[in-house]
DNA sequence: GATGAATGAGCCTTCATTCAT
DNA sequence: AATGAATGAAGGCTCATTCAT
């Protein structure tokens, strides 16, 4: 099986394993030996890509992290320009996007959280991810708000996110995107003035409440 | 010499102990051995009192637990019965008692998150005390929200509560009660009929935005 | 078992099982499940009580030092003060006490050259027990001989007991420690003035030529 | 392309990269990825070469032992066939030969001792040597000593050689030479019947001392 | 001839737990 | 009630070696 190009399939693959791993026994039981069995490799490797577990568990981190960016930068993409509105809605669904609410992924970033507590090179990421949020919103608001009163939306908006995230990880349900949206949309309409809202907004709005 | 009552001494000696561990050095290497050690006390006396150390975590989320109802219970006590806004800043107010917003127990509540994922005794635990929150909420918002609205202001506040304490436990200056106070009832303000708050609310809620 | 002073028998039985180790498979081979198997006891033990292999293995070079050092210091203190010839004789003899000369101790001697060469802290208890080794010659030596000619012939001596010891350990017969001794006298005898040695030795001397 | 007379570029190749391995981190932690890191190749090609570590680790002794041999050999050739001390210095001077000397061999030979105390293969070796220095200097001495007396001399400048060697190589400024040839040659005067030496060499011995 | 890739055996160490005292 | 002592199971990691290319 030695072929070239190796890292660039191995890579993923053993990342996917570790989310599998922590989805089936938690951080705590995810061993090397049952994440390289999920991966169907020998254990050994893990140390071969990523000099030892804790690489693999950061890169796995760095991993979701840059998809859920992706997640916020692709539907920002697609949105007009100006339209401060969509874009906060935009914001707001990537965070709620279908793989990051996923119950493994869910599980993964409560797992990072615990760990990022202890572990510098773990926190600093999710200081990152946490900025970047906020620096998002920020951007939006400011167009429609004062800078102070902007700067408050966007803390609001973030805990919201984070809160409603969080609570559905311990619903039997999961997580509810659309509550998500609805509530996130109910709470910015209140705070933003009404002239901001183009017609097709404001009936939308409505139907959400 | 048999001491009597000793299960009471140990008991909170070791719970004290599992939580210095676990702000030390994480709970992933929290040791018996090192929790033993910051309580004083031989390893075995854990099992002795908890039945093994899953156990002895299990008491001491418990323990957590009840200190954020108490903190929630005494505010609400000293509260007006009828006055629907100062029993919300109370419940809010007992989220982020001083005790809670500690970084030790931050830490100890990420932990216990992470496990709660794969440890349905844990889960359970986290569950109640979820739906405790929502109920106080609930309970009070019902009286002056129509039942359908009243849920939906519910479930936004106790998302801006965890939403604001998990940003908070990142953030270097820690958790910041007066923001969560200010942010919740600028939210709580727009979402109730103005004739709810008295003149003396109403002066306190403009003073804060 | 568990009973106090524990620590006292424990640490040479594990000590005596490395060199017991050693001289089966040499230090490459001998791992802490085997060591731990000559002691009869769990592998765990020995991080408990030497804080890992490491500790062990300086420990053990530790043991052999000291015996070294009290087989030269009996020898010693059971001659007269004033005889140095007597008193040489006590120090070659100490460094080919029936122990030192074992193929067992032999072998574990050469072991720890090999580590010491990139330990430092094997190093440094090595260099110590040179310069001990060149001390106790040196201060016989200064009574008879003028100082530089004293080091000449100290740094001969110890070189000749050195030498002697490792063309032994190679040979089939293992270490002669008369031989030993016949050489480094017959050094001795040419290197001092006549006058030094008394009838007794003289004939002594003659005898072992 | 095969290329022809790789092997003998290889091979020189791959055994200094073990000194140069065994000089830096020890004979222990000197893995065979680490040797090919030094050597510039792939790890494979170990085995491929030597059939394995061991096959290198034997190849590089032999590859010491034998420039030892010509070290020795050298000198002699350009002596006097006749000049008995000259000879001896002659051999001494190879034991000592800079490339002896040098740290990095000096760590090897240490490391190659405790090998060859469990390996077979490697104490032959090692045997195979001691015994040639012996015969060399004993071939000398039977010129000019009875048989018992040159064999008593020759195991004494033996062992003065490898006991002067062995002791720098723990000293902090290596090996001295001088020093070496200043003590051999001094016992050896006191051992041969004065007339033995011509003028030249009485001069030349009195000088050192 | 040479290598990148992969492995499995083994190593040192940690740890929750047990037990006699 | 409490502990010192000890352990077995498991964990992460290293390493010599193999193999297809």
């Amino acid at each position: 099986m030695p072929k070239v190009g190796m890292p660039a399939i191995r890579k993923p693959q053993l990342i996917d394993a570790t989310i599998e791993a922590i989805n089936a026994v938690g951080l705590q039981k995810a061993s090397v030996v049952m994440i390289s069995g999920y991966a169907g490799v020998s254990p050994a490797i893990i140390n071969h890509y990523f000099g030892g577990k804790d690489g693999l568990l950061e890169e796995t981190m760095r991993s979701i992290l840059r998809q859920l960016s992706q997640a916020v930068q692709q539907r920002l993409n697609s949105c007009d320009k100006d339209d401060v509105i969509e874009r906060i809605i935009a914001i707001v669904g990537g965070n709620f996007d279908s793989q990051q609410i996923d119950s493994k992924i869910v599980k993964t970033w409560l797992a990072f959280w615990s760990m990022a507590m202890h572990q510098p090179a773990l926190f600093r990421l999710q200081r990152v991810n946490e900025k970047r949020l906020l620096s998002h919103l920020l951007l939006e608001l400011k167009r429609i708000l004062p800078a102070d009163k902007a700067k408050f939306v966007a803390l609001s908006i973030a805990a919201l996110i984070d809160g409603i995230w969080l609570r559905g990880a311990f619903s039997p349900n999961g997580i509810d995107r659309d509550l998500a949206q609805r509530i996130i949309m109910d709470y910015v309409e209140k705070q933003v003035p009404p002239q901001t809202l183009d017609i097709h907004q404001q009936r939308q709005l409505l139907k959400k409440n």
